[in-house]
Order: structure tokens, then C-alpha cells, then sequence
DNA sequence: TCTAATTCATTGCATTTGCAATTACTTTCA
DNA sequence: TGAAAGTAATTGCAAATGCAATGAATTAGA
């Protein structure tokens, strides 16, 4: 059963690869992409929450997300009432992209599922979220 | 249908973290051991085809054999035909850590579809195995 | 309520990463 | 059969990565 996870990295690391060299112009490469995704449909997270989301190292995500914010693409808010948090929140720029990067991320899965049947998505969908990690 | 590739995502990310920490005091982090198992089930790969058959850049994956076979886990060797090419195969030191590393991907992916009935892990594999990337 | 344990953001630092060359064959095809 | 195109391995280099540590704020427990 161990090929499952075989699949799943080889899959995951070929769509990076894939998505990173696509958003490039944009300045959105390393999995930069991910953070204004998740931060336009998600809004208000804090930096470890957003990080622990995606399953990225939070150090990581942090210069990544300090980049973007740099960029114009994203926006930090302290929190009222934990002196700790950071919320992050996609900035004019970020919303103005996401359409794009979600039509891409659509596209890129459109492909990969595209010798399944309806059916066979929706199982497929379902298991995927049975799984434990 | 996108819910597929992030969680795909996560879960990779997630198992990479993991899987390293655990074989760091081996030095094979930085998923160096997917080498090792790998070099070890199919021998003879040529480096770029090792590189391929798990989808990582192959500057990144010549260095990480580079490193293996310095350290004493993988050798090389030329192709007697092609000049162009050179071999990997598992030396002792690889062959030996196989079984543990192997046991550990198994726990990984055990664990991963502990919550599915065996159909539905037969069924998760099937799918799996028909997503075009 | 005071202290210890926890959680967050952030930084330091050495290592890794990956795109873009470059060089060395090998294959193709006119 | 000889140039052009393709495919390997390898290197250069700037940037990203991630573990370990730090400091600040919060929460939990005695």
C-alpha cells in the first residue's frame, strides 16, 4: 500500500515544479502562490495557523508571506486581542491575481483527474479526505 | 475537484517532515532515503531516469547521489554501451538501512489509510494509479 | 496569584535547492 | 556521412530552506 504515498509525492512535486515555473513572471514561484490562494479564501489567519494549513515549515512560510507582503500582494493585521498573532490578508494586488492562480490550480487538476469518471472523482475526493496526517 | 491536489499537497509535505527527522541521524534527510529504497528496488537506473521516476529536479537529485555515494549508501557505475550515462545501484551500506527505511514508508502509509476499509484502500490505489501528471 | 509550560513570531546560520548554462556524447535525417 | 538536434551529466550562483534558538505573550496548574 506503500505506493500510495509514492504517487501522491511524485504527483505533488511534478505540480509544483509545474505551478511554480507558471507563476514565475508573477513573482509567485517557491510555492508563494499557495499563501495568496489560501489567505484570499481564508482571510484572517495567523502566520502558523495559515502555515499549518498548507503543512509548510512556519519559518518558511513566515519569509515567504514577509516577501509577499513586501510585493504588495499580501497584508498583515495584528491581532486586538492576542499580542502574539498576526492575521494575514491578501492585499489589492492579491486579489487581483487570484482568479488566475485558481484557474490555473482548477486547470492543473482538471488534467491530472482527467481519465476518471464523475464517480470516480467524487470517491476519489472522499478518500482523500479519510486520510490521516 | 482542486480539494485533490491540496490535499495531496499537505499530505506529502507532511510525510517529507516526518520521514526526514526520522532518518536525519542516518544523514539521509533532505529525502536522501527516497534514493536509497528506490536505487535499491530498481538497480541500474541512470541518474536522470532515478531523477524522473520520482519527480525531482535532476541537479538536485545529482547532488544528493553525489552525496550518497560519498557517504557510502549508493555507487555508480558507467554504462558500458552509452558514455553518456552512469548507473546507480545501492552499495552495502544502502543495502543495509533498506529494510528499515521501507518499514518506516509502510508505518508512514499504514498509518495514512488506517481510517479505509481494505476496499476502499484497493480502490485508492486504482485511482491513484489513473491520475495522468 | 505566582510559576511553569505552551504558543507565537522572528532570527541565525549552514545547507540545500533549482534555474540557467556548459560540455560530452548519441541520434536523426538530409 | 556530416551537420543539427536531442539527451546526459555536471557546474555556477543566487535564493530558498529548515532546524535550532530567542524573546514576548498567553494559558494552565498548584
Amino acid at each position: 500500500m506503500f505506493e500510495i504515498i509514492r504517487d501522491i509525492g511524485a504527483i505533488t512535486r511534478r505540480i509544483e515544479v509545474n505551478t511554480n515555473a507558471e507563476f514565475r513572471r508573477l513573482g509567485l514561484a517557491n510555492n508563494a502562490f499557495i499563501y495568496v490562494i489560501r489567505s484570499y479564501e481564508k482571510p484572517g489567519m495567523f502566520l502558523g495557523e495559515l502555515a499549518d494549513s498548507v503543512q509548510i515549515d512556519r519559518t518558511t512560510a513566515f519569509r515567504t508571506v514577509r516577501k509577499l507582503v513586501d510585493n504588495g500582494y499580501l497584508r498583515l493585521e495584528d491581532d486586538a486581542s492576542d499580542k502574539r498573532l498576526r492575521r494575514v490578508y491578501v492585499a489589492e494586488k492579491g486579489a487581483k491575481v487570484y482568479p488566475e492562480l485558481h484557474a490555473f490550480e482548477q486547470h492543473s487538476s482538471d488534467t491530472l483527474v482527467s481519465q476518471l469518471t464523475d464517480d470516480e472523482k467524487a470517491e476519489l475526493k472522499r478518500l482523500l479526505g479519510k486520510l490521516i496526517y
